[in-house]
DNA sequence: GATGAATGAGCATTCATTCAT
DNA sequence: CATGAATGAATGCTCATTCAT
């Protein structure tokens, strides 16, 4: 990110970034058109190689972008409001990812896409920025809740942390890409018709009570 | 798949769906050329058209036949063999999917590749055939583990099928994609070197364990 | 055309001119695939390229073939049962003309392909059989016409029978091709909707008539 | 025709309509080829998909400079000057063609391409702008030739129009096309070789006034 | 002679990036 | 700094023709 971009209002970094989240989440990076990008953002497209020296470049900024706004929202927020229990939260987390998809494919999506070898090139920024709160989050609502008896005294905390992690991004793939809807619920769902959101919610709060439960 | 692929020696189909999986897993579906797939294959272009008509269509084969070739090494195969115990079992197919990938990245690559909101189009062929195996596979060694009171009697058979896995499948992602890896590692590992194939089994299996068993 | 051609038996040959005039007339002579030629034909690609050396060959091939159809439905035909006027033999002729490129559209396009300078290449085939029959047939017309005093004495006979060849040519383009029926309606038809093919005749013979009788 | 077409300077924008014209008539709309237009036009491949859509949109476009060059060329420019008699304006008016034709063969080339069913889907745009003209000045010739009792009172306008059109029209695809160059010829010329420009002029001048004359 | 699978040159179109204004 | 027109390399796919069987 060049310090050319940095010097904008917030307002037209933010429009930038935005339009920028949104064509990615839409097309997927590949078939991503930086005119389109501009467009959306009423920049030229001189404009944006002034800011990002790539297509690559930007994309590095929208997950940082994408990822700072999930953390925002999904996390700190929840995090700060918490005070019920483990499981309360786990559910409220899921739920709000729910609302937050609906409102913005965009986030989710870009996150799922990241998950593929082909992105590899941009794990690095993502790994910093995703992970950055999440996992420390997660660790921290864990140690609160043995604190607090909750669960099991004898599982290690990061075993538990873990745990949660997993099933929470397995979750966040469920909403964006077909082939976890079709895993997860091959297991649970007789007959082909596929779990709603909430029922997943449901399963995922009882298999964890289950394991981090007396 | 055209009745004229389907006429070729079993020798040359396996050439031609090896090289377009190697090409594919090297570079992901949008980078791949399919001129070097015809390269790699040592068939012409137009060869490569009489037998699939169209890129996509090509890769909805090579998607048949990497999940037929991992559900055979993986699955299959570690299912007859199995007297041991379900932890066991698990470990073997964690350690069998580290050899097979190291052997050819290709497999996991693609798998890796569908999970990923712009590989929705792809997402039906994927989820017929890679899940075909691994779901009735997963339950049957649950079955087999509960009934020897391997594990907990109280735990119903598809939640601890599932969670088996999703350990499973985070684990190939480890695999092949950086930010899966980083994002398991970002419990387990103190500093920021990260863990070997071998410690993350253990995790896993210790995981597991802590989860099913009384 | 090859000797090996010409020693297959009649209905293998007319099988496949036949198949190939139909391919040529309906996609027209670029957009034309050897390949569907030959499956119409039930003959291989190979055994095609046997007979003819070249897609160029076969049109050359095909304009004789049709022509001689033309020439007998159209012209020999008509010419013999002649015993009307020249008009009711004209008009006979265009009104076979009409039926005839209902039954099937392939003569007249492939006629109708034959006037733009890009198929100058095929002129000369085109020009020795097309012609071979047409501009003799006007001729004696005329002559039997002017010996029962159909026409005016004063015209000489080859400017009539110009002058109806010019007519019957154009009127053969507009059958099958939209910017001559546009262009010959543009000066009958009032407002924009085009003349039917009988009203087209009907102008045609009234201007002959005047042109050619006191 | 793109908004960004219209943009170019004028010398830019013919220069481009002239290099595809040029093309397009050596070659045949489908063995011409973008890039040989681009290239003589001194402009990039991209720079013609920005102002055209396609090859068929630029084809379009290139049948309206045409029909426009046509046009004022040999109506517009000849109907204003004409104060001779009709058969003096209609000689002028092939004569003029002929001149027109040996200075660039592509305008004629186009039109004669336009008269095959394989290019139907031009003819709306190809009857839109090249009939503009000419219907109207054709049968404003002959009003004003009957005011001044040079043409016979009884034949209607627009069959003597109609019968000059086809004249005309006939006349100039013998100026790029074998096929009716050796039709027409094959009336007027004894043994096989064909008519010079001026005698066919001669000839249809001659019946036109014998056919529109007491 | 017949087959039809294989060939591979060829082409319209796209789009990340540049640079004259 | 900003613009947005221009660039041109790059690629999926087609199809006339060949040739091993």
């Amino acid at each position: 990110m060049l310090i050319t971009f940095e010097r904008l209002s917030a307002e037209k970094k933010n429009a930038i970034l935005s339009a920028a989240a949104g064509v990615f989440a839409e097309e997927g990076y590949h078939y991503a058109r930086v005119s389109k990008i501009c467009e959306k953002a009423s920049i030229s497209n001189g404009a944006l190689y002034k800011y990002f020296s790539s297509k690559e470049t930007l994309f590095n900024a929208v997950i940082d972008y994408t990822a700072n706004l999930v953390n925002k929202r999904l996390y700190e927020k929840n995090f700060n409001d918490n005070d019920g229990s483990l499981f309360q939260a786990i559910r409220k987390l899921l739920q709000e990812m729910v609302v937050f998809n609906n409102e913005n494919r965009v986030f989710i999506s870009i996150y799922s896409d990241l998950g593929s070898s082909s992105m590899n090139r941009f794990a690095q920024t993502a790994s910093v920025t995703f992970r950055a709160a999440t996992s420390l989050y997660t660790l921290r609502m864990v140690e609160k809740a043995k604190a607090r008896g909750e669960i099991k005294e004898s599982i290690k905390n990061e075993v538990a942390a873990c745990a949660i992690d997993n099933y929470v991004t397995l979750f966040s793939l469920t909403l964006v890409c077909e082939y976890h809807r079709s895993r997860f619920d091959s297991f649970f769902s007789a007959g082909n018709k596929g779990l709603s959101d909430e029922e997943r919610i449901k399963r995922i709060i009882s298999s964890l009570k289950e394991f981090l439960c007396e």
